[in-house]
DNA sequence: AGCGGAACCTGTCGGC
DNA sequence: TGCCGACAGGTTCCGC
């Protein structure tokens, strides 16, 4: 469900409140997003500790602990964390509550059971946050490192800029959104894109992603904020989940196409 | 090495 | 009304 915009309102809203609470209690409803690990050493390493900051890494969230460890946490398609005081029945799709010392619960919700937790003695255990390539949003994403990275690669744009290990936080809507911004096809292999629109690319990523931080995320069915509201980024956007809609720049229809198995919007007049 | 496809899960929606 | 297939913000694994 969630990129990198959705990731990082959560995160920063978790990070407003959590800070300086303890963990006082684990109660796990549903273990599947728990892998391997069984519900009492998940629950072992976490009671005791104190959270002592949350912080994102692609679309991955982070608790920082104290006195040591780190909670993992990845919301897949329909993951969400809610800040709720003293709940007291769980949710239909509740799979864990964060008992904090005070009173409140951070509850672990996923209607699809894909997100996964994981505790870890520090960051550099994790293979899937070691294989992340660039933060969009930190200085080491230049276009001059777009254009590099691009170099000597087939594979369509779609899939390039979907790939974590390139750049880590783009998903499904907001590739589409960049590229149609770039006007730039989803099928262009990544090689063929010319210096002008690789500044193009780096230029729309940004804007794209800096407006949807602005206006908390898209929500397009479940996306939550913390607090239960929503995000407000769906009102702008041009390409995704608008097929047959008139394109905003021609007003050809908007199309869509299936790539990786998930579908890209694009308009094939304006985009090449 | 790199690709497509399946798997992981549950729910909703549209067509017949 | 009911059944069936397609689809949903993501990632990983397996086989060719």
């Amino acid at each position: 469900m969630p990129e990198l915009p959705e990731v990082e309102t959560i995160v920063r809203e978790l990070d407003a409140q959590l800070p300086g609470q303890q963990i006082e209690a684990v109660q796990v409803f549903r273990n599947t997003p728990l892998g391997r690990t069984s519900t009492t050493v998940f629950s072992q390493k976490l009671v005791g500790k104190k959270i002592t900051s949350v912080k994102r890494r692609g679309k991955f969230i982070l608790f920082h602990l104290a006195p040591s460890g780190l909670l993992v946490g990845h919301l897949r398609m329909t993951g969400k964390f809610i800040l709720a005081q003293a709940p007291k029945n769980p949710g239909k799709h509740h799979r864990v509550w964060f008992k904090l010392k005070g009173g409140s619960t951070l509850i672990y919700e996923d209607l699809r059971c894909l997100g996964t937790l994981e505790v870890l003695d520090n960051q550099a255990q994790s293979a899937s946050l070691n294989r992340l390539g660039v933060e969009p949003l930190s200085p080491e994403f230049t276009a001059a490192w777009l254009k590099q990275a691009l170099k000597n690669n087939r594979t369509p744009l779609k899939h390039w800029l979907m790939n974590q290990g390139n750049i880590a936080g783009l998903g499904n809507i907001y590739v589409s959104e960049i590229l149609f911004r770039a006007r730039l096809s989803p099928l262009k292999p990544a090689e063929k894109v010319r210096s002008k629109q690789a500044e193009g690319i780096h230029l729309h990523t940004l804007e794209v992603l800096k407006a949807a931080l602005i206006s908390n995320g898209t929500t397009i069915s479940d996306f939550r904020r913390v607090d239960d509201k929503t995000g407000e980024f769906q009102n702008f956007l041009q390409v995704y989940g608008k097929e047959g809609s008139p394109c905003t720049a021609c007003t050809k229809p908007i199309q869509r196409i299936v790539q990786q198995q998930r579908s890209t919007f694009y308009c094939p007049s304006c985009q090449k």
